[in-house]
DNA sequence: CAGAAAGGGTACCGATCGGTACACTTTGAG
DNA sequence: CTCAAAGTGTACCGATCGGTACCCTTTCTG
């Protein structure tokens, strides 16, 4: 039988880390929240920052799973697609609670760069990465190495300017500029 | 006669903060760190809110008066001196314990909008927007506005992917990028 | 029904948190 | 020299930190 009451402590402890960040949520805080006990989640995790990298994997594979279909939803070609990264962005953005993106957080209160939960966050961002490469690969645009990235730093100029609230429209303005980079690209 | 024991308090705190995170420093960290007894620091701020403040406006005069200089000297005209932003960037990424940029680590550990922190950090990317406004208007570019935003992503994306260290020369393929955006701007 | 695995409740550990009390010493300007 | 301002040292406050001990209850399976 699949453990229910270790993914439920999971699913909770993703949306109290995000909402309240790492180093200011303590254990406590997690069994009031997530109703469950402290017994329990010291039998699933030796460690808080084991817990933590279990949360870490699940946003991992929730939000790219969300954010590679969200692409192919609302744009039928690669290049399409890479356009619609920034259309998706802007959905995120406008969620009620929005709050950034939770690995520039994990990787802000543990900088060390040799610190697992460090290293796995460059991990997804790397992951990320591929995947837009493909994409600039099959769209047939020339470098698509540096165009993925030089896309990518907008997307994370935008999470980071969402965030702070400061300017209109950071996922439009990044979309314009994207269109730029890929129709120089396309020559 | 000026206080000299506060502001060395204040420019110890900021190297601590900045490498070791707001939530993760105690008081007691900073008085081992900057000799200065904890009686002192409660004579200067009535709480650890209040030096963080004071860290973080010190942080933005630093900052943007590093940065606007080192524009100037590497660009003698405005249009130069946006492009030149990102080899400033360049230098200060590959400096001996960069680790990304404090207000958007001060905004990550203070979530909540209304919060005079995340607040203060709002503000200077607000400065630093009008600033690059200013630049890309005196280089007779088109939509100033939407251009500076623009590169302001660019910036920051570079900023946190620097920090993340997954990819090789964020500063560079932002530069690049840069160069893209303002070319277009430029008919 | 038996029995193990999973979960719960509670009280507690030493350490550290932000912050204070109080009595003392240094320092610099009139 | 005087005297107030600035700084120090130390012990302490209640609260919270991450984590554990111990024992009981629920639940699913053979």
């Amino acid at each position: 039988m699949r453990p229910t009451k270790r993914d439920e402590l999971v699913q909770k402890a993703l949306q109290t880390f995000y909402r309240n960040g790492f180093n200011a949520t303590g254990m406590d805080m997690l069994v009031a929240e997530s109703g469950i006990s402290k017994t329990s989640m010291y039998k699933h995790f030796r460690t808080k920052e084991d817990l933590i990298i279990a949360v870490l994997r699940l946003r991992d594979e929730n939000f790219r799973n969300w954010l590679y279909r969200r692409m192919e939803e609302l744009g039928s070609t690669p290049r399409e697609q890479l356009i619609a990264m920034f259309d998706a962005l802007e959905e995120w953005f406008s969620e009620a609670g929005y709050k950034g993106c939770m690995f520039i957080k994990a990787s802000s209160e543990f900088q060390d760069a040799t610190h697992p939960i460090h290293k796995q966050s460059a991990d997804h961002k790397r992951m990320l990465e591929d995947h837009v490469v493909r994409l600039a690969r099959q769209a047939g645009l020339s470098e698509p190495e540096l165009l993925a990235r030089q896309l990518l730093l907008l997307k994370e100029g935008a999470i980071v300017t969402a965030h702070l609230g400061h300017t209109e429209n950071p996922a439009q303005n990044a979309k314009a500029a994207a269109r730029c980079l890929i129709d120089a690209s396309a020559l």
